[in-house]
DNA sequence: AGGCGATTACC
DNA sequence: GTAATCGCC
């Protein structure tokens, strides 16, 4: 034990499971005992607005899941709150440490994180060892014959599907080398309160799902009323399920489930190429010309669900008051900033960053610019959702209205914050007068 | 992963 | 009158 015998780390981060786990699998096969950590990042910790954070709590609970399965194989999870760097400065102290294992994050603040963990670790003549494992395809795997990366998502999901074969689908069965864990007395989970924050008292959606939800994916995906969605994004997001297994279910079940996956890839694939899109820039630089409005008082509107539209409203308050939002709900409030009140984009995807659950930067900014018309693959900026068509196809029953917004027929319910019609057009005029420079 | 107005098709 | 089609935003 300590500093005599010599192990080789495992760095949990956004693939909190034993099962399938990519660097964990090579982590396990190396040459030393494999001690498991996760460190609270302050600096991504110290950032958050509020005390009782929804995902906090999440890896919080994930954590305490991997500690029992890690205490059954006679080891444990090591849990920092720290800043990484000081996280291995303290390891290094504490071990003779080998290697360092983990697996891949493309946005931008982790790419810093792990360029700076990799020079640490060489001046202390540690190897820094780094895997695939969020995404079936990644960076430079799936691009343009010319070696381009793609920018649209139907030619990018063709060559996805025609590179796909078993092999990268399989899963990796760590469970078979669980002996190989560092063996250690069981060290506990710091408490929520223990690293600054706050039970919510909400409950997060199962890792598992029905299969008829995913067989009946391309009826019922579109319908806010229904729940015909899987909710896994942030099992996706937080890795408590693999995404390879995610995969191989889709394939056999629904080829439009299969779709949104490999969306979930292109993005991350468009963030990794394209890291400014994740600093606050549009894709399409011409679109930071428009003319925003930028009405603060609308924003908060907006954000509260009392804009006098009931499908946004409707679609604001469940967020607000769950964490979640159904999809086809997102592009319609979504599409709502930006072209019906013309408030800069990036507000909205702040917003929506701060309260879903299943909160995925590179998918979050995808579809926030898809919306805006600023992506690549967008809308195009004249494409503007009518938020009672929108209702009219996805909602014609107004069950998803009436659950979130029981007032919208009443005196009580706002006018609308601004005619359709009427904003519509400026919307136009605007963005034309940008894109005409 | 649309919407709108005009035109055309059909009753 | 109303549904399908088209060009444009």
């Amino acid at each position: 034990m300590g500093k005599n015998q010599a192990v080789n780390i495992f760095w949990f981060r956004r693939d909190l499971r034993l099962h399938d786990n990519a660097g964990l699998y090579h982590a396990l096969k190396s040459d030393n005992p494999v001690l498991p950590i996760f460190i609270f990042d302050t600096n991504i910790l110290t950032q958050l607005p509020a005390r009782a954070d929804r995902r906090v709590e999440f890896i919080h609970e994930a954590l305490t899941q991997l500690q029992q399965q890690l205490i059954e194989s006679g080891s444990s999870l090591i849990v920092y709150h720290d800043t990484p760097l000081n996280a291995f400065k303290k390891l290094i102290q504490q071990y003779t440490i080998g290697k360092v294992f983990t697996n891949h994050d493309y946005e931008p603040y982790a790419r810093e994180r792990d360029e700076s963990i990799a020079r640490f670790l060489e001046q202390h003549q540690v190897s820094f060892h780094t895997y695939k494992d969020q995404v079936i395809f990644e960076k430079q795997e799936v691009v343009k014959d010319d070696g381009r990366p793609y920018t649209v998502f139907t030619p990018y999901s063709k060559k996805w599907k025609a590179t796909l074969n078993k092999f990268y689908l399989k899963t990796y069965p760590t469970e078979k080398y669980f002996s190989n864990f560092h063996q250690l007395a069981a060290k506990a989970v710091p408490s929520l309160r223990a690293i600054g924050f706050t039970k919510t008292g909400d409950s997060f959606p199962s890792a598992t799902v029905d299969n008829k939800i995913i067989k009946l994916y391309d009826q019922q995906r579109d319908l806010p009323a229904i729940a015909g969605t899987t909710r896994l994004g942030v099992h996706l997001r937080f890795g408590t399920i693999s995404v390879r297994q995610q995969a191989q279910k889709a394939i056999k079940l629904n080829e439009t489930y299969l779709n949104e996956l490999i969306w979930r890839d292109f993005f991350q694939m468009i963030l990794w190429h394209f890291p400014h899109v994740g600093k606050g820039k549009a894709f399409k630089a011409e679109y930071d010309f428009i003319k925003w409005r930028n009405n603060e008082e609308e924003f908060t509107r907006w954000c509260q669900g009392n804009t006098g539209y009931p499908i946004v409203d409707a679609g604001m308050r469940e967020l607000n008051t769950t964490g979640f939002m159904h999809n086809r709900v997102r592009m319609i409030t979504a599409s709502f900033l930006a072209k019906h009140l013309l408030i800069d984009w990036r507000w909205g995807e702040a917003y929506f960053a701060e309260k879903l659950l299943d909160f995925e930067l590179a998918s979050n900014n995808g579809n926030w610019q898809w919306a805006a018309g600023c992506g690549c693959d967008a809308a195009p900026y004249f494409r503007i959702f009518n938020p009672y068509l929108q209702t009219k196809k996805f909602d014609p029953e107004l069950a998803y209205i009436k659950n979130w917004v029981p007032e919208f027929e009443g005196s009580n319910y706002p006018a609308p914050i601004v005619d359709h019609e009427t904003a519509r057009k400026r919307c136009l005029e605007v963005y034309k007068k940008a894109l005409q420079r």
